[in-house]
DNA sequence: TATGAATGAGTGTTCATTCAT
DNA sequence: TATGAATGAACACTCATTCAT
C-alpha cells in the first residue's frame, strides 16, 4: 500500500494522458495527420516522454487499439450473466455494442481506421483472432441448441458485426438515424440471419 | 494518317497508367505511404505529368475512387435482366459482388480504405448517397411484393453489404475461406435478414 | 498602306497583350509570383506564343522595362518646348513625372521592383546610363547659366528623382498624400537642392 | 563545468549564423533566388534547424529586416549628443548613414529589396511608420527654430533619404563615386532642400 | 507558324526519432 | 530519469522551357 497515495502514480497518469490525446488526434486527423509533437502538446508532456512509454508511433497506435478492444469488450459484456438465455445474451451483446459505439464515436472511428489502415502490416489478421470466452460460449450454446446455422463462428460473427458496424458508421456520419424500434428491428434481422 | 487504332491516344493511356499505379500503391501502402514520386516511378511517367491529369493527390484519390465505384457497379450488374425474379436479382448482385471483390482484392481494399480514411473531409457521407436505378428498383419491388422488412433501404443495404464486406475482408486476409457452399449459405442468411 | 488594315497586325497585337498582362502580374505578384502559365492565360495566348515573342522570362521583363522607361520619358516630356525657360522646363518635367507615376502605380511599381531586383545581374548599371537629349540639354543649360550647383548630372538627377520616387512610393502606399500645394513645395525644395 | 565563456551559447550562435547567411544570399540572389537548402548549407546547419529558429522563410526575412533597421539606426546615431546644434545633428545623421550604407552594401541592398518586394503584403506601409525619438526631436527642433520648411516630417524625410538612397545605390553599382567633397555637397544640397 | 502537353529539377516545409544535457 | 532542441530525409507540388504535332 502506498502511503503517499494522494499523489497519483505519475507514470500511469502520463500514459493515460498520452493515450487520451492519441485517441482524439488519431480519430480526428488520422495516423499521419497527428504528429508526435502535436500529440505531446495535447497530452501536456514533452515529446521525449512519449518514447519512454511507447517504443514509437506504431507501438502507441497498437497499444491504443488493444485498450480500445478491451474497453469495447467490457462494454459489450455489461450486465452479462451466464445464466441468461441465448436470445437474451444476443440482445445484450448487440444493444451494448451498438450503444457503446454510438456513444463513443471517436473510439469506434479509431478502431475502424486501425482495421483498414495499411499503416501497419498484417493488422487485419488480428481482427478476429481473439474471441472472449463469453462469446465462444454464446456460439457454442447456439450450435448445441440447434438454433444457429451450421456456419463457422467467424462467419456468424461477421453476420452480426457487419451490419452493426455499417450502421454505426452511417449513424455517426448522420446518414441514417436508428431509433429504438429500428435498432430492435436490425437486431432481429441479424438474429434471423444467424438462426436456422 | 494512322489507319490502325493500335496506337492508343497517349493522353488516356498515361492517365490509365497513373490510375493503375495508384491503385497498386494506395492499396498496398495507404494514401500517405504512397508518395507522388513513387507513384510517378511506378506509372513510368515524370511527376509533373501526374499534375497535368489530376489537380493533386487528393483529386487523384477521388478520381480513382469514382472509377472503382463505377467498375464495381458494372460488375455487380453483370448478367442483369430486369425481368429476373426478386430472388434471382438478389443472388446475382450478391454473387457478382462477392466474386468481384475477392478477385480484385486491391480494388476492394482501396475502396474500404477510402471510406474510412480521415484523409478527406466528409467522405463517409458519400458512401451511400448514390444508388443505381437497378438497385433502387430491386428494393422498390421487394417492398411492393411485401417480401422485404419495412426498414429503409439504407438499412437493408447495410444488412447485405455489412456481412459481405466483413467476409471479403476476412477472406482476403486469409482468416476465413468461403467455398461455394459457404457463399451460398451466407447469401441465404442475408436474404433471411432482409425478408419478413 | 495596308489594304486589309481593318484586321490589326496579329503579331504586334499579341505582343501588346502579353506585355499588358505582364505589367499587371509582375507589379501585383512580383517576378517570381507570376508564372508564365498564368501570364499566358491572362494575356489570352498559349504559352508557346510568349516564347515566339520573347526569348524567355528574363527578356520579357527587360522588354517591359524598356517600354516603361520609354513611356515614362514620353510622359515627362509632354508639352515640352525647347524654348521654355530652365525653371519652366524643370517644373514641367517634375510635375509630368509625378503625375504619371501616381496615375500609373503599376508602371511605377514595376520599374522600382525591376531596379532593386536581384532577378537579373547588373541591372542597376542600366538605371542612369541613358539620358534623353532634352534632359541633357536641361542640365547643360543649367550649368551654362550658372544656376546649377557644380555637381555631375547624375548627382543632380538623384537629388530630383530621389525625393520624387520616395514620395510617389509613399503616396501609392497611402502613407502620405501630396495635394497640389505640397507637390509645388517639394518641387521647389528640389529646385533649392540643385541650384546654387 | 565551463568556467570560460569562450563556448558561446549554441542557440544564439546558430541564429546568428542563419541570419548572416541569409543576409548574404538574399542580398546577392534575392528572396526567391536563395533557397532554404542553400541557406542551410551556407549557415552550416541542417534545414530543419532553420525552422526551429524561424517559423518559415517569410518570418526569417522579417526578422532579418528588423535587425537591419535596428543596426542602421544605431549606426545613424553613432556619436549623437542631444546638445548638438540642429545642423551638427543633420550632418551626423547624414554622414553616418551614408558611410554605413556604402560600407555595408549587402545590408543596404537587402533593406531596399525588402521595401520594394511583393514577397510580403503591405510591407511598404511599414517603411516610415517608425521614427526614433532622436529623429523626431531633430524635426521638432527644426520646426521650432523656424529653420525647416513647413512640410510634414515624412516629406522632409523623403527629401533627405531619397537622394541619399539613390546615390548609395549608384555608388554601390559603381555608376557614380562620391568623394568626401561630393558627399559634403550633396549633404548641403539636402539641407537646402529642407530649410527655408 | 502555332500550340500546349510534357518535363524533372527544384521549392518550402514537416516530422518521427535521437541524444546531449 | 527526463527533456526538447536537433536532425535531414521525405513530402506534395510548381514552373520555365521545350518540342512533337
Amino acid at each position: 500500500m502506498n502511503v503517499h497515495s494522494d499523489a497519483p502514480p505519475a507514470k500511469d497518469e502520463k500514459r493515460r494522458q498520452i493515450l487520451e490525446a492519441a485517441l482524439e488526434l488519431f480519430s480526428d486527423y488520422g495516423f499521419h495527420g497527428a504528429s508526435m509533437a502535436k500529440l505531446a502538446e495535447k497530452a501536456g508532456v514533452p515529446v521525449g516522454t512519449i518514447y519512454r512509454h511507447f517504443k514509437g508511433k506504431e507501438e502507441l497506435i497498437h497499444a491504443l487499439y488493444v485498450e480500445m478492444k478491451r474497453e469495447r469488450l467490457a462494454a459489450t459484456l455489461e450486465g452479462y450473466d451466464p445464466a441468461m438465455s441465448l436470445r437474451a445474451r444476443f440482445e445484450l451483446f448487440w444493444m451494448n455494442t451498438y450503444a457503446y459505439c454510438v456513444t463513443h464515436p471517436r473510439k469506434f472511428k479509431f478502431t475502424e481506421q486501425y482495421a483498414f489502415s495499411p499503416y501497419l502490416r498484417d493488422v487485419t489478421k488480428a481482427i478476429q483472432i481473439d474471441m472472449s470466452s463469453e462469446l465462444a460460449r454464446f456460439f457454442g450454446d447456439g450450435y448445441a441448441q440447434g438454433v444457429f446455422k451450421s456456419l463457422p463462428p467467424q462467419i456468424l460473427s461477421a453476420l452480426i458485426s457487419g451490419p452493426l458496424n455499417a450502421l454505426v458508421t452511417r449513424a455517426i456520419a448522420d446518414i441514417v438515424t436508428l431509433d429504438q424500434t429500428d435498432q430492435q428491428s436490425v437486431m432481429d434481422a441479424c438474429w434471423d440471419a444467424i438462426t436456422v
